[in-house]
Order: C-alpha cells, then structure tokens, then sequence
DNA sequence: CCGCAAACGCGAGCACCGCTCTTGCTTTAG
DNA sequence: CTAAAGCAAGAGCGGTGCTCGCGTTTGCGG
C-alpha cells in the first residue's frame, strides 16, 4: 500500500503529530477541560478547522492522547520494575507502586485523563484497552516471579466469590491463583485511590510524610495480595483474624 | 440582625435554592463539565446575567453544590450506620462501606464533583473541609466503638511513620491509636478508589459481580484498619465463619 | 413621610469554544 | 495529461462564562 509512499503521506504522520505534540503540552499546562483544538491550531498557526482533517473531533484528539498516557504510564511502570532488579518481591512490588505514584505526580492531568473523572458523554473505545493493560502487566510478572521463587500466600476469600475470581483469573491470568488476581484487581483500585487522593488535594493538611506513608501503604497492599519475603515464612497481615483458625 | 427582615432577603433565599436546585438538578443530569449557567437560567426563567447577583462566578455555584454533596454522602454514611445497629464493627463498617458506595453509584455526578477530578483552577475552599469530614466520622465512630467493645487490634507500623501518625492522630481522633487512625486514613483512599474505578468503568468487563466483590474487599478494610469479630477471643468457638451468607 | 443608596433584573456585547460548510489549491493516481 | 482525492482557509452557527450600563424596585435612616 502507500505507507511511506508519497511525500503527503509523510507530511499527514508529521503534521499529526506535531498536533498530538502541542495538544500534549498544553494537557499538561493546563488540563483536559482546557485543551482547546483552536488554541493548538493557533500555536501551530494553521486555521481551526484543519485540524479536523486529522482528528474527527476534540474527542478522538483526547483518545490518541489517553492511549500515549498508558503508554507513557506503563513504561515508567517498567523502569521502576527493571530499576528493582535483584531484590524481593515485596520490596519490587513497593518500588513499582512508587514508579507509578512519581509518573501520577509528575504528569498530573495525564494521569486525571486516564483515571479521573471521565468526560461527560465519552466512552473510552476498545483501543485504549491494551495500553491501559501494560502497567497492570507489571504487577502481574512480579506475582509470577514470587510464585516461582519465594512463593505466594494465597489471600482468602469468601465462596461465593470464588467464581467470580476464577472467570477474572481466567481472563488475566491463568497461571496465578484465582485468589491471588481477584486480590490484586481490588489492590490495583486500591493503589489508584492513594495517588488519587495525593494527587487530588484530599490528602492536604492530612498526610504530611507523603512519601513514606506511601511506601508503607504499598507494601501492605503487597501483602494482601500474597506477596511474602523470602527470608522468612508467611508474614502475618495485622489485624487478621484468619491467622487464628484453631 | 437582618435574617427574615424583608420580603426581600426572603426572597434572595428563596431564588438562591432554586438556582441550586436546578443546578444540582443538571449536575445530576449531565455532571459538571455540561452544568451551564445560560441554561439554569434559562430554565429558571431569567436573565443570565442575573444569576451573578447570587453566585459571584461559575465555581462558586459548584462550591455550593459540593458543599451539599458533602453532606448527602454524609447523610447516607450515618443511615447506613443505624441500620446497620446491633451488629458487630467489621459487619458494620461494611455495611457503611457498602451505603457509601451505594451512594456513589446512585449519585454519579456528585461523587466525581467531590471525588473526581478537581475542576482545572480550581481549590476547594476551607468552607467544604467540615462537611467533607461528615462521612469519615462515621467511621471514626465505629473504630472508636470497637475500642470500648470487642477490641481494636492495632496495624503494624514501621517506625519512621509513627511521628506521623501521631500527628494525625491529634488531628482527627485524639482518643484512637495513631496506628488506626493513619490506617484509616489510607483505608479511606482505598475504599474511594475501589468506588472510583466501578463508577469510572475501570471494572468493565473486569469485575462482574461487584456486589460481592465490593462487599468482600470493604471487609477486608475493615480487618486491615484493625477491627476483629466479637467472637473472637476466651470463648470456645473455633472456626466461626466470618461472612453471614444468610 | 420621604429621599437615597443598595439591590435587582435585563439586554447587549466581548472573547472564547467545538464544529460545519464552501471555496479554492495542490498533490496524487490512473 | 487529466481527473480525483487530500488539504488549508475563511466565514458562520450556536453555544459558553462573564461584564457593563441601564432602568426599576426596595427598604432603611433622617
């Protein structure tokens, strides 16, 4: 076909991205609700209504730009994995949530784009799905690292959620305990609570060691989900009456 | 002073809520994003100019509508709580769980007014910080009930949070453990972003059956906070099954 | 009782927004 | 070489938040 065909075809690659390049900046300037097609096509000095040879509407512009914050999400997911080689998974898992809440901190309004309040009329279409997957990916290899090191205590469930967990575990990961995925899905939400919060202003005049609350609040949620240190047996979860079953 | 003086201040009041009211009526409709002030008026029968005799801008009239917000989610925190009197504190701390979440999901626009993403410029002024406070009080009742009753088993800490939570805990219930209050901080940003991806379609074609799954993780909360069953303890009754499935 | 300042409602208008349509021009394909 | 398709530009529509000047209403103090 005509990929890199004609010089036009080249043009439309770059002029798109130049697009998605100032609708970037000015997402994370100011925010969704302020990204103005007419104000990108202003700074790149073209007329308002070109741009609509590129993107169908203001939506589709703020779909391309939820795709890149996955992306752009689950490779500092990676990083903060690949930098945490060569110790625990329970100090991995941690380090990964901490990656996670720096690139939160960091890219603000991309992150409230991809899990605040979604736009009014808008669905996010199915493309966005297996980038919103990659960070997720993460958490999942180093579950199944533990697995086949130092092992993963499965967290207990209720029975009537057990078909629940097995159809998730099914669809996410098969080769991890049912309970163990349905823990970590819970933890994933739960995970984005803390940064949101942090990340929302809740947390003022509250926390105030943000850092180290943090880093301890992921380790816990690391232990529920199963993950335990490899130098010693199960660590206890406090508080958790199941400890005591005789 | 001057509350009732006139028919005009009467009157002031009387427009004041019907502007809310509407307002709060288009917000429950099509959220804040889509909240005009042309079309309140508009609906109300007036000019649009004139509503800025009552609400100075646009975000003061969400301030408002927050503030109510606050006090609805409040409201249905602590009709959760006395119908679910008599009851042990994890079964009862759910079941606030579950009326909070109920909540949110009956009043979408609300909870992402108040839990969502902050509008672009915009900071919550002091004004919404008591009635924000009104829902986490319920919870702080049942942790501080559990204390007098059937205990209240204190999280692990690591020790460089302790000045932190000792600080917390002077803040916000002086008469609680510093571990269980910040705890119980992290808690409650957990539980919102459990809420927050139902509602924000991060559980779609994910979680299927949210009731129990909801349900489940809210207890798990529950013990992570430090609430343990009423049972527990010199009685000889091993095994009692945590979950009423009655 | 009356005058006057404050409060009020209104309409016009400003600057901005997303989006559409028409009009030309240029590149590409047959 | 010609016709078709892609592209940029401008005008325009209906909508937004917000301001300003106008005439009117209201209620308090002298």
């Amino acid at each position: 076909m005509s990929s890199t065909h004609g010089a036009r075809a080249r043009a439309r690659i770059e002029v798109t991205a130049a697009i998605k390049e100032e609708a970037r900046r000015q997402l994370a300037e100011e925010g969704a609700a302020k990204l103005s097609l007419r104000a990108v096509a202003r700074e790149l000095g073209m007329a308002s209504s070109a741009l609509y040879r590129y993107f169908p509407s203001r939506d589709d512009l703020l779909t391309a730009l939820i795709i890149d914050s996955y992306e752009s999400l689950g490779e500092a997911a990676e990083a903060a994995r690949d930098a945490a080689a060569g110790v625990g998974p329970v100090q991995r898992w941690t380090a990964v949530c901490e990656g996670v809440r720096a690139w939160a901190l960091g890219h603000p309004h991309e992150y409230a784009l991809i899990y605040g309040t979604p736009v009014p009329g808008y669905t996010a279409p199915a493309t966005t799905v297996p980038a919103a997957e990659r960070a997720v990916a993460v958490f999942i290899g180093i579950l199944r690292d533990a697995q086949r090191g130092p092992g993963l205590a499965e967290p207990t469930l209720p029975p009537e959620l057990k078909p629940e967990a097995v159809r998730m575990a099914a669809d996410i990961a098969p080769d991890l305990p049912p309970e163990v995925v349905a823990t970590l899905v819970a933890t994933w939400a739960q995970l984005f609570g803390l940064i949101g919060f942090e990340l929302f202003g809740q947390f003022n005049r509250v926390v105030e060691d943000r850092d180290t609350f943090f880093r301890h609040m992921a380790g816990q949620l690391g232990h529920t989900v199963g993950l335990v240190h490899p130098q010693q047996g199960p660590a206890p979860r406090p508080g958790t009456p199941a400890a005591r079953t005789s």
